[in-house]
RNA sequence: GCCAAGAGGU
């Protein structure tokens, strides 16, 4: 079971649906499964099925359960709310039998994502129990549906506040253009860990004060690869390619989104062979689609137009 | 033991 379990969860990150599948067919066979342990495996694999944008198949499953408890019902819903199917997601909640926090939590990003606030304030303001996690999903629908002051507000009439909920409005001053007020609450934040000066640098970076972006990264005690990252992002917007190579040469580790953005660097400021280079160093099975963008975009801005066809023919086509 | 909230790339 551990073992079926893990090999469930794997499916679930590579996002392999097959794989899912046939792990499915050999738990329908293995039969002294105890009927709390079917539904443990169950949930694992309705994850599974909603991670690789499989509702039907994962509607499928769910439906086959004899027992389903309420984390089934909840992943289910989670899995139709990631894959667009709102409607679905909520005449499921209407008939989730005993909704917990979460149930409702996860309708309420559901709504929120689409951009119906008014539908998510509704269920807020309705549902039985709120707790930390409600409300930083709340504030976060607020901002990224732009509603920063309605964010703001949730935000100060929380009845108490973690590191998420604060990074959480932090990360949505950061998206609009109001440095100050990311300044402002940086300086109130309880504790600066690797996220919230993340954040900061990113801002930073995103501005072109690059100067205040490198003290804090200096301060820091150490940066993880988004940190590194968000602060290669800013010397290359700059135009600053000397410190921007520099620093991923020196990155303790690169992962896809920091060699997209540094071929991205390359391909703005006119260096085509060097980013070819690059994108030719990433492994195969580490390039998505980003990646390949990046490439493409690099054979464009310098009018190679055999190059981005080479590329086109290159990239795996999903079947 | 399985479900919901946080940062970087097109």
């Amino acid at each position: 079971f551990t073992q079926l379990a893990s090999e469930i969860r794997q499916c679930s990150d590579a996002r392999d649906f097959d794989r899912a599948r046939q792990i499915h067919r050999q738990v329908l066979k293995s039969k002294h499964l105890r009927q709390d342990d079917a539904t443990y495996l169950a949930n694992l694999l309705l994850e599974a099925y909603g991670r690789c944008g499989s509702v039907e198949e994962a509607q499928r499953l769910f439906q086959a359960l004899p027992l389903p408890n309420v984390f089934s019902w909840n992943i289910l819903l989670e899995a139709y709310a990631q894959n667009g199917h709102l409607d679905r997601a909520r005449s499921l909640f209407d008939r989730i039998p005993d909704k917990n926090v979460v149930s409702w939590t996860t309708m309420i990003k559901a709504y929120g994502s689409s951009g119906l606030m008014d539908d998510a304030k509704l269920l807020f303001e309705i549902m039985p129990v709120r707790n930390l996690v409600t409300f930083t999903g709340m504030v976060k629908a607020y901002a990224e549906t732009g509603h920063t002051l309605d964010a703001r507000e949730l935000f100060d009439s929380m009845p108490e506040r973690n590191l998420v909920a604060w990074t959480v409005m932090l990360a949505a001053y950061s998206q609009t253009w109001h440095l100050d007020e990311v300044l402002a609450l940086f300086a109130r934040i309880p504790e600066r860990e690797v996220v919230s000066c993340s954040i900061v640098i990113g801002a930073y970076s995103a501005r072109g004060r690059m100067r205040e972006a490198r003290e804090l990264f200096d301060s820091m005690r150490e940066g993880n690869v988004v940190t590194w990252t968000a602060l290669i992002a800013g010397y290359a917007g700059r135009g600053d390619l000397e410190e921007a190579r520099s620093l991923f040469e020196r990155m303790p580790e690169r992962d896809t989104v920091s060699w997209t953005s540094m071929i991205t660097a390359y391909a703005q400021l006119g260096h085509l062979e060097e980013a070819r280079a690059l994108f030719d160093s990433i492994p195969i099975d580490r390039r998505d689609a980003v990646v390949w963008n990046s490439m493409l975009y690099a054979f464009s801005r310098d009018g190679c137009v055999a190059g981005m066809i080479e590329t086109l023919r290159a990239m795996p086509r999903p079947d």
